[in-house]
DNA sequence: TTGACGAATGTAACCGCTTTCATTACTCAC
DNA sequence: GTGAGTAATGAAAGCGGTTACATTCGTCAA
């Protein structure tokens, strides 16, 4: 209402001509603020609060072919995961001059090498993308990309640059571990979506009753259909009507664990007597159900976080910190509905 | 591996010497098809293709004074409500020429004013925002964007420029009215965050309430801490100790109505005989959890996709639909946490 | 005093595309 | 055949910044 000059956009040449300098010491006051002195640095500040300046995102990628945009390449809209994921990336974006450019590849290896190219043609201070499964292409635009590069939820031999998650791999084998330890003989493996994050965690699922001298029988129920609660109750009842002995299952995700206890419940199969529970993420519900769910605990706040602090660090040329590839672990998160006496 | 060419990347001055046309005339033959002659359209396309030129959105965006974004604002990255939105916001955008730039106000009116000025910068070529609670600022600002408008998740008499969604306070009245319907006699409120959207939620329940001639008591229990399914426990526990006649909840949302129905589970209260929960939202698993549980169905997609919609109409001059506002209306879902004998 | 040097600032080219205006080549009515 | 009108294309001026290079000016050692 005051202002009628947030109209007409305030542009640099506007704030140069008001404190009487050129707009190129403008642009240096706002880009390298030490080669400017300090009293017009100051004078220019001045202006620049009065008119309400904001630079054009546009002109200036043009003009430094360089854009202020961390790309963020993730899988999922929908899935809780990212959601996490990104409220940690926001959350370490929030108040950089870097601002974050979403793209979602819906578990399509071809769709992420589109968005690859799109992105990757914006020229962007850094570019986030998710695990290690891209095509030959999209592995040769990031090998090649003239930013930092992070990869996010998982660890691998040979990240582009930097890479931050944990092994779910491992993850699932000591979840398994758990089950088997607290009596479970006959453990089953519910799957969703089945992309490759899941198929290692069924792998280590596998190898984890292998070493322990355990059969797999007809026990492993997956499906490549994505993941929901209500999924979850009916893969259990797939399961229980093809291998009847099984005694507790290992779920790809807490959907898919809640969905399961739910139709434990209907059946009275009791949990975790008759039936022992294992999700994996340890989403804030788990806790609070009844029974409480055991989980594993996965950082995807932090990865998201870390993810954007690595670009950061990158861009800032701190030195390198000491490993490109930094795993964030997991934690099995013991709750009632694996507590069987033993 | 194969084409070196991608790495300088090219630009339209490439395409057009390889045809033996100006760079005018590629322009013009990717913006306004219809002015360059169908044969050199087709030497030019075929050329892009071989070359594998994309163009640089920054200078588009300079040139054009208009970007290919579409702006989005929404209050929170983790709240699942918005991730459906968001769905249906990036399948809308999927295949045209525009993308999608997000920001997240966290619920604060103070940092949407901000987002909407440093979106408003990239001019374009459409911005979402996220129901009616505007600081004045960014009114005026929205109010005299030269690009369309849409205002999602809520209806309301005065759209900067169009608006979808439904009415918060209808959906808990009918809500509320489900309730009285069932029998039950002495309903209380669960609330959380206690945005703008949930006090509208919590006047329509309170007028219905008084409407039917029914006394609320101490029965209204809300917090402004962030929702979550532990909360809906901890918040049942805290009412029925202040209000222990309570017979029925009525949660602001889906997360709080699981959270209170394990806790019932914890009381042995049953439900619905004993305590009657109603959601709001209807996610997923309100349909698989033992028992179901009645919700407010929402269309959170359908407002995302339609949003995208009208803004890619407004920019193709179709007619302006009829209606500025867009009611996608509300469905009550009735299932077993309400279906008392009556 | 004088020339060298560094700090502060200005000048102007340029980033890659869009778009106005001018130009060319035809077509067609008279 | 001629001038008007139209479709297709080219030339060139920006769009709003950044940055290499030039210029100015004050400081200081010789």
């Amino acid at each position: 209402m005051a202002n009628d000059n947030e109209n007409k956009s305030i542009k640099m040449r506007d704030v140069a001509d008001h404190v009487g300098v050129s707009v190129a010491t403008v642009s240096r006051a706002l880009r390298n603020p030490e080669q400017v002195s300090p009293a017009v640095r100051a004078r220019i500040a001045a202006a620049i609060d009065t008119l309400g300046y904001l630079p054009d995102p546009a002109a200036r990628a043009l003009a430094s072919t360089r854009s202020d945009l961390i790309a963020v390449i993730l899988p999922s809209v929908s899935n809780n995961v990212f959601a996490d994921v990104m409220d940690g990336i926001y959350a370490a974006a929030e108040g950089t001059r870097y601002s974050v450019q979403l793209g979602y590849s819906r578990y399509s290896p071809l769709s992420e090498e589109n968005l690859t190219k799109l992105f990757l043609r914006q020229r962007p201070a850094g570019i986030v993308v998710t695990g290690i499964d891209q095509t030959d292409a999209t592995k040769t635009l990031l090998g090649q990309a003239n930013c930092p590069v992070v990869q996010i939820m998982e660890t691998g031999p040979e990240p582009y640059d930097r890479m931050i998650g944990f092994s779910h791999y491992d993850a699932a084998r000591v979840a398994t571990a758990h089950l088997i330890a607290q009596g479970y003989r006959a453990p089953g493996f519910l799957g969703a979506r089945m992309d490759p994050r899941t198929q290692r965690r069924l792998h280590g699922f596998r190898d984890e009753l292998r070493a322990q001298g355990l059969e797999e029988g007809r026990r492993v129920h997956t499906t490549t259909r994505p993941s929901s609660v209500t999924l979850g109750s009916y893969l259990l009842g797939e399961l229980l009507s093809v291998a009847p002995e099984t005694d507790a299952v290992f779920c790809i995700n807490d959907d898919l664990a809640l969905g399961a206890m739910f139709e434990a419940q209907r059946r009275n199969l009791r949990v975790p007597e008759s039936l022992g529970i294992c999700g994996f993420n340890d989403m804030e519900m788990m806790g609070a159900a009844e029974p409480a769910l055991t989980s594993v605990r996965t950082f995807r706040r932090e990865m998201g976080e870390g993810a954007i602090q690595m670009i950061l660090d990158a861009l800032a040329e701190k030195a390198p910190a000491s490993e490109p590839v930094l795993d964030l672990g997991f934690e099995v998160v013991a709750r009632t509905s694996t507590q069987r006496g033993g």
